[in-house]
DNA sequence: CGAATTCTTGAGCGCCCTCAAACCATGTGG
DNA sequence: CCACATGGTTTGAGGGCGCTCAAGAATTCG
């Protein structure tokens, strides 16, 4: 199935690749050509579960996901988000069994291509194949910088960090010190992801208002001072592998 | 350069592949006739600096290497550990400028292949790309865990979970209730890994201890009680996809 | 409009940090 | 072979960051 309605996103996926690599035009016609279906989630729903062998790619239309982990005792860990044109689990392709969940956060769309047809298409265009992989190495570098965040920052700027990734993410090349972005988390989504209580999230981003960083009401983030925003953060975008050229 | 006395090394290499890749003759002699140079280092070496652009993939030889990022003040944070048979920066194929670092913790001996080189062998075999992808997924998948082990659990269990981890890893398939391996890691090295201070390792080690699950001196793991322990580490290995058939 | 989330604030406490010093093992050079 | 330097381990003491529990206010949703 390729309905017509989703070709924006798939122009959109498209081009996110683009940015990062060199795609040649027969490239972009066989991803253009990609067979996939559509799944519509609601909020809080699960799209990949622990422990689950999957045997399609979920491209992200609409929305926001997450992927997660749990422990026992109930504790949640959100491990990566994702936007419209991310692929969340583009390593199913080498690893179907998934040893961590994936969750909408939001009503989301989510487009899925089987494992054998991207599989086929790797085998034609090794280019394709290396462009697949860095977006792959790219979501675990991300990772490893999401490690550093908890492991040696405090809440303060760990959760500064959070903001910032997204904000680079989201907004764009960022090329003003205050602008502001939709970003539909709650403060308890902040704090599965920052490792911290919920509570303390609420007490953390009062102070970074209070510092004159940030604003963070009705899933909207105002940034007021980019660049000091960063600096508490210890924020360096370089890892996230934007590339915007 | 292709000395017969890396022979072992690379064999070793590849079985570690075929573990969790289906590989055919043909797939293994090109990865036996793959051309390499060696790299011999002290301890605490930098084998890969942030920022650097690197032309060259590495397998761990010989020896223990740490993925690194550091933070400012000094503090320093591992992300992840690399035994011999590893590829540490896989991923740097396809993203060549490192955002993270590449350390020995004791002296090591590191084979390099240049990217051009796996670029060819990946065209010309979509089957070792697979694996490759693979091999670099699961590293990332075992970050996604240290990701949950950081935001989630207290000290406790999160140094029971690297120590269950390690062993998981050096230690091979673990049958046995009580064994032992060697780790030549430092209490700050792990304080490092685990997001602590070092003495606060030396006090839960001594905890571990206390309870009867481990051991730990003169860089000899010694586990009492697997079980136990991998309970209060809420250890899990399928994360690590070590798949021995 | 009622129910369910989410946000906010307060209070008390505990995990883990920092600082500091002693102890121990290893290796090096005189 | 000892003196010393270096790096790692251990212990103590005090303090702070962030937790839990709890309850009320605000907001969203069915």
């Amino acid at each position: 199935m390729q309905a017509a309605q989703y070709r924006d996103i798939v122009d959109l996926w498209i081009g996110r690749l683009t940015e990062r690599s060199e795609l040649s035009g027969a490239d972009r016609d066989v991803l253009r050509a990609l067979p996939f279906h559509v799944v519509e989630y609601a909020a809080k729903r699960e799209v990949v579960g622990i422990g689950e062998t999957t045997t399609e790619c979920c491209i992200v239309a609409r929305g926001l996901v997450s992927r997660v982990g749990t422990v026992a005792g109930g504790g949640k860990q959100i491990t990566a988000f994702y936007i419209p044109g991310d692929m969340p689990d583009l390593h199913s392709l080498a690893v179907p069994k998934a040893t961590t969940g994936l969750e909408t956060i939001t009503p989301s769309t989510v487009l899925k291509v089987s494992h054998a047809v991207v599989r086929r298409v790797v085998e034609r265009s090794p280019n394709l194949g290396i462009a697949f992989w860095r977006e792959c190495s790219i979501d675990a570098l991300t990772g490893a910088e999401w490690i550093l965040n908890l492991g040696q920052r405090q809440a303060l700027a760990r959760i500064a960090h959070l903001f910032c990734e997204m904000a680079a993410r989201i907004a764009g090349p960022i090329t003003t010190d205050s602008f502001s972005f939709i970003l539909p988390l709650t403060q308890l989504h902040i704090a599965d992801a920052a490792g911290t209580s919920a509570v303390h999230v609420n007490r953390t981003i009062q102070e970074l208002r209070r510092l004159g960083l940030l604003g963070f009401e009705q899933f909207e983030v105002q940034i007021n001072d980019w660049p000091a925003l960063c600096k508490v953060a210890e924020f360096d975008e370089s890892y996230l592998h934007l590339a915007r050229r």
